[in-house]
DNA sequence: AGGTTGACCTGTCAGC
DNA sequence: TGCTGACAGGTCAACC
């Protein structure tokens, strides 16, 4: 679920709830993805200094390390004020602050939640380590993309989900990227133009600003950090829309699959 | 080394 | 109503 979008928009509810708190206890469910790394009693006392986002990771900064909170493809990050309790249904980390607490809500467990001694070591390192660039960073050009792209022999949207040329972009918004910015989903990586390189940054760019302003996608399970649903997937262009018409050509939606992931393009405007 | 596939886990929904 | 299978926003480890 959660691309760059969703995973900002948590990040924008959680940081006025958890910046410069203390966390008084901290809780855990079942197993996620990884183990946290360190014994829950480890956190009390310590305090949440920043909340930042590196690719669809969440970088909580404690004075005593950070944490890293990712949200897999089922989950939530909710803040609520009011003393904690005990962890309801589906919620497998939590979080007693001094004014308030916060909750993982993930059905399938593919999220984690991971401390490390700083961003730059241990578990930390090695899974920020392999995210790309930051899709908004002034030092992520059409040329360096384009150049990552010639290095490839995979098919362009697989390649914009790996994330190793660029972050943050999942199976949504790698399809809508892709119909603004013209290009077939299938193309050879090795054949986009630089031309189609730089539609494609824009596109890309363009997508997910216009999804962290709808407040990501609700399809089944996000949901922002005070409960409510992101709208961008009534405004998704081809993504869920197999069958509909283009908006731009009237031409009907394809859906095919691309590394067991659905990919919906239209076959007209897309080359 | 790079590309491809399976695995992780649970809920939901379509079809029989 | 109930069972079975397919599918869902991610991504790592294991294979060729």
């Amino acid at each position: 679920m959660p691309e760059l979008p969703e995973v900002e928009v948590t990040r924008r509810g959680v940081e006025p709830l958890l910046i410069g708190q203390r966390i008084l206890a901290a809780h855990l469910g079942k197993p996620l993805r990884w183990p946290l790394g360190t014994e829950p009693k480890t956190l009390e006392q310590s305090r949440v200094l920043s909340v930042q986002r590196r690719g669809k990771y969440l970088v909580v900064g404690l004075d005593v390390g950070v944490l890293l909170i990712h949200l897999g493809m089922s989950g939530s990050l909710l803040a609520h004020t009011g003393p904690g309790g005990e962890l309801r249904a589906h919620e497998h980390f939590g979080l007693d602050l001094t004014n308030g607490h916060l909750r993982l809500h993930d059905p399938r467990r593919f999220g984690a939640v991971v401390w490390a001694p700083s961003a730059v070591e241990g578990m930390a390192a090695k899974l920020l380590g392999g995210v790309g660039p930051e899709p908004f960073s002034p030092d992520l050009t059409p040329q360096t993309l384009h150049a990552g792209f010639k290095r490839s022999a995979v098919a362009i949207k697989p390649l914009l989900l790996a994330g190793k040329l660029v972050c943050g972009v999942g199976n949504i918004y790698a399809s809508e990227a892709l119909f603004l910015a013209g290009i077939r989903p299938q193309r050879r990586a090795a054949r986009v133009s630089l031309a189609q390189a730089t539609a494609l940054l824009a596109a890309v760019r363009l997508v997910l600003s216009q999804a962290i302003e709808a407040g990501g996608s609700s399809l089944k399970d996000f949901r922002h950090s005070d409960g409510s649903s992101g709208h961008f997937q009534t405004q998704t262009r081809v993504y869920g829309r197999e069958h509909e018409a283009c908006g731009v050509c009237a031409a009907p939606i394809r859906m095919i699959r691309q590394g067991q992931r659905s990919t919906y393009f239209c076959a007209r405007c897309q080359k």
